[in-house]
RNA sequence: GGGCGGUUAGCUCAGCGGUUAGAGCGCCUGUCUUACAAACAGGAGGUCGGAGGUUCAAGUCCUCCAUCGCCCA
């Protein structure tokens, strides 16, 4: 029923024919869904949440495939193998979608009412929920999808509420009146990781506050004019000479007539502007600071939209940058204005908006850090939880070390809500569990929840044991927690993956994760990282339209290091299409070989008895431990190369051809279980990274095969294919070594001179005790180098002489081939000569090096061995040149 | 200001102390050789950013410098 498989199948590999066919039977074959097993060891990736706001990009389709392709293997080695997918609310930026879709409808959420905006929000939500996940297994994403969980749903949102409330009791949760980052477009408060600071080119306004004694001004500097209307004091540097009798009077504010008390303070630089400081607690971080120390009431000036409030007297009502150049103007025209500089500073701006964020006094919900990242330190500094790439440690340490407390409060509606109520009567807060009726303090029922919701990465951060059913204690927690590795971007380092760490160890005592991978940045062509307002990025379900979902992946991992970014370019994605093809048509000649052959009997355990056998399954092993330890280290890119560069070069270009003329000779034994096993063995080891080619040439190969091993129905959950000591063979390895460099040789000359290219030549060589090997390989090497006839030679029987044949060495094996033109003697002795040099060069470097005692003592056993091996080899290779030579300057004289 | 990373072939990048430094793409010369022209055979092209040092041995480790980029303040 096979017949013909091989001429029915397309000569190019259709990837669209294949993808979703596959995938399909991958879910009905319920292979994404681990069993547990408490006799064994899980592997566990939770995915990092992608946003519902909208469809995946590059970055999740890497994700994406560096989780799989982990998943896979260890799914292949037998483990009980758990990914969990899911999607994240993302708080602000599906707000700022919505808010978006709505502005284009002339409404805003106010408008709405907040009911009426969270259904609105609730609609995108599953309209990209499902997207993401048709998008996910488009990608060939093997997870579980019956655990697949949202950051709103029931479990998650008590997970939340849980950590709330026991943060709150422990007091490593507080509410209190701080500078926060306010985002006067989203009008709401952000943490200082959700400000992205940008080099802007800016003013320097010198402004003259009179002094109230009238005995002249102080002049002070400031980027921003307008917040002097808040201002509370004038502060300098105590040591700073130019100032010291001014510190105790005071200065009167212009416009409002606010006397403010000239301060000295060590947090003033001298050094920039005039060394006089402006002091506007309400809008400043560092004025904050300063105020506290110095008893300074705090003088707010802005509406949570940007615009100015009653504070500002004459300038009320004016949003903050129309107020900046009014404020400027009125001081000009009174005098004040002693002069504006180009400045450039580091101005905040919101990361989900855009919109510069304006420092405010407000009051919000913090979370105390220091005490959490305390045992985040401490695992990763004893090795319990390990980075990679390595350099990240220290990041990540140094980013803990210096944590400030965490701004968690948010003036949105979409989001965990905070469990806080405020009793109207006591005033007292009330943080349960449950929704509470009465306040905790004073019994009264008149309470009112806090209308604000949290930062969601501080539902992300709860992910790993959150979507495993924590706070329960569930059989999923207890068996996949703590999961193995968390796998994602290391823009997010912070964000998350700190974040994680130190709420899992503070909600469950362990850490969450015992690897964590950091991959880099999916940039353009031209090394720009992708961005809408770009216009350059490419949706990566439209690669997988054009080349496939296995070039895509493959473009994406291939050589890639562990961390670092990467250009993702045309070329890229057509060398991965390339090499599916090439897989494809190697199994389609694999294919034609098998059918209808009866000699396929004990295929999967091979002892090969021909060197060319020998010699693939040595090579295969190599392979097999190279892939192993690669993938063992993290190394994914490394190993792909190692399984590409295998396939092509060694399986393809050599034992396939090398076998196509055993097969037409008809000689024994046959190559076909060779044949089978190899590329049955390569399927399994490209699997994890090319899972749709590889399982659907399997399912092929097969069928073609007697079944004596017992192999599942898919490849998918085939066994990871472990090194046979057995089939290592070193000997098998050097002799082939000889033979590939003969055909190339031979191939060389024929090139080099321009020779017909069909045109058989006559070779002769002198074997020595390399006969057998050529013996053995005469027909491969006729074939393969169009040598004919090839003659082996008897010890002390000459290479022929005659003026038309070019004569060399391959390895130390003195070979003749007439090329049927007159070869140029003077050319030939030079190029002898050259090699010879060259030979004589490296000898006698490794002589030098042999007979250094301090290499002898000092350097391993094995490589004082490899170069002993390589001084007999040089020496062997010299004589047979010089011998050479001197024939031919014998025959030219 | 503090920290991290990059600098290797024309381009994009591997190379985790041990042969004569590799791959893909590009380039040059041939070939439609019955698996594959998305391919095959052959070839050119690198004093590994610079200078010191450690080592039997240095793209690989250390120090300094140059330069580009990123993160944090």
């Amino acid at each position: 029923m096979s017949e013909g498989l091989s001429a029915s199948l397309p000569k190019a590999y259709d990837p669209h024919s294949v993808e979703q066919r596959i995938y399909q039977r991958w879910l009905e074959g319920g292979y994404f869904t681990p069993r547990i097993d408490p006799s064994r060891k899980p592997f566990v990736i939770i995915m990092p949440p992608p946003n519902v706001t909208g469809s995946l990009h590059m970055g999740h389709a890497l994700t994406a495939t560096l989780e799989d392709l982990m998943v896979r293997w260890h799914r292949m080695m037998g483990e009980p193998t758990l990914w969990l997918p899911g999607v994240d609310h993302a708080g602000i930026a599906t707000q700022v979608v919505v808010e978006r879709e709505l502005a284009k409808e002339g409404l805003t959420r106010h408008q709405l009412g907040r009911d009426a905006f969270l259904e609105r929000v609730w609609r995108w939500v599953h309209k990209y929920r499902s997207r993401i996940r048709e998008q996910h297994m488009r990608l060939g994403a093997s997870c579980d999808w019956t655990r697949e969980r949202f950051t709103l749903d029931p479990g998650p949102s008590r997970a939340v509420r849980t950590t709330f409330v026991n943060l709150y009791h422990k007091g490593l949760i507080y509410r209190g009146e701080r500078i926060i980052n306010w985002c006067v477009r989203c009008s709401t408060a952000l943490s200082d990781l959700e400000v992205e600071h940008k080099q802007v080119q800016g003013e320097l306004a010198y402004i003259r506050y009179p002094l109230e004694d009238g005995t002249g001004f102080v002049t002070v500097a400031t980027t921003r004019p307008e917040t002097m209307l808040g201002d509370t004091a004038v502060a300098v540097h105590p040591s700073d000479t130019r100032y010291t009798g001014l510190i105790g009077k005071r200065a009167v504010l212009p416009f409002l007539g606010r006397p403010l008390p000239i301060i000295a303070d060590d947090a003033i630089d001298p050094s920039f502007g005039t060394g006089a400081l402006k002091v506007t607690p309400a809008h400043d971080p560092v004025d904050w600071e300063i105020a506290q120390r110095h008893n300074l009431p705090a003088v707010s000036i802005l509406h949570p939209d940007g615009t100015l409030n009653q504070e500002a007297g004459p300038f009320q009502g004016l949003e903050r940058f129309q107020a900046r150049r009014a404020v400027l103007q009125a001081l000009r025209d009174q005098g004040l204005l002693e002069k504006v500089q180009p400045h450039t500073l580091a101005l905040g701006h919101c990361q989900r908006c855009g919109t510069p964020v304006e420092p405010i006094l407000s009051l919000q919900w913090f979370v105390r850090m220091a005490p959490l990242a305390e045992p985040a330190i401490r695992v990763v500094e004893e090795g319990t939880l390990r980075i990679i790439p390595e350099h990240y440690t220290k990041v990540y340490l140094n980013w803990l070390r210096n944590i400030k407390d965490w701004c968690i409060s948010r003036q949105l509606w979409w989001g965990h809500r905070i469990p806080v109520w405020y009793c109207q009567d006591c005033g007292g807060q009330t943080c349960t569990l449950e929704d509470p009726s009465r306040c905790a303090h004073c019994g009264s029922g008149r309470l009112q929840q806090d209308p604000d919701v949290l930062d969601t990465w501080f539902s992300s951060g709860l992910w790993p044991h959150s979507t495993l059913g924590w706070p329960d204690d569930t059989a999923d927690l207890r068996y996949f927690y703590p999961t193995s590795v968390m796998e994602t971007g290391y823009d997010i380092l912070f964000f998350w993956v700190a974040r994680m760490v130190m709420l899992g160890i503070a909600n469950t005592g362990k850490v969450p994760f015992y690897t964590v991978y950091l991959h880099g940045l999916v940039r353009d062509p031209y090394g720009l990282k992708m961005a809408k307002t770009r216009g350059n990025v490419v949706d990566p379900l439209d690669m997988v339209e054009r080349y496939g979902c296995d070039a895509l992946r493959f473009a994406l991992t291939v050589g890639v290091a562990p961390g670092s970014d990467q250009r993702l370019s045309p070329h890229r994605l057509e060398a991965g299409r390339n090499f599916a093809n090439k897989i494809w048509n190697a199994a389609r000649l694999v294919f034609s070989t098998l059918e209808g052959a009866t000699d396929l009997e004990g295929w999967s355990t091979p002892r090969p008895a021909h060197l060319e056998d020998r010699w693939i399954l040595s090579r295969l092993q190599g392979v097999i431990q190279r892939v192993h330890r690669s993938m063992e280290e993290f190394l994914f890119g490394d190993a792909e190369q190692a399984l590409h560069d295998f396939f092509w070069d060694e399986f393809c270009d050599w034992y396939l051809e090398l076998s196509k003329v055993r097969l037409r000779r008809g000689m024994a034994p046959s190559p076909r279980p060779v044949l089978a096993y190899t590329l049955e063995r390569l399927l399994r080891l490209l699997h994890p990274y090319m899972p749709f080619i590889t399982e659907e040439v399997w399912q092929n190969l097969r069928r073609l095969l007697p079944r004596e091993d017992n192999a599942p129905e898919m490849l998918i959950v085939a066994p990871w294919p472990c090194p046979e000591p057995a089939l290592g063979d070193p000997r098998a390895e050097e002799s082939m070594a000889l033979v590939l460099s003969l055909i190339r040789t031979v191939r060389n000359a024929r090139a080099e001179f321009r020779l017909e290219p069909r045109q058989p030549l006559e070779v002769f060589t002198a074997p020595g005790p390399y006969r057998p090997i050529l013996e053995a390989e005469q027909e491969a090497v006729c074939a393969l180098a169009l040598a004919q006839p090839l003659h082996l030679l008897e010890d002390g029987q000459p290479l022929p002489s005659d003026r038309q044949c070019l004569r060399t060495a391959v390895g130390p094996v003195p070979i003749a081939i007439r090329i049927g033109n007159l070869v140029d003697l003077g050319k030939e002795v030079a190029r002898l000569r050259a090699e010879a040099d060259q030979a004589h060069l490296t000898l006698r470097r490794l002589q030098e090096r042999l007979q250094d005692p301090h290499f002898r003592s000092r350097a391993p056993e094995e490589v004082v061995e490899r170069e002993e091996e390589r001084l007999r080899h040089t020496q062997a290779r010299l004589d047979t040149l010089r011998s050479l030579l001197a024939q031919l300057i014998g025959s030219e004289g």
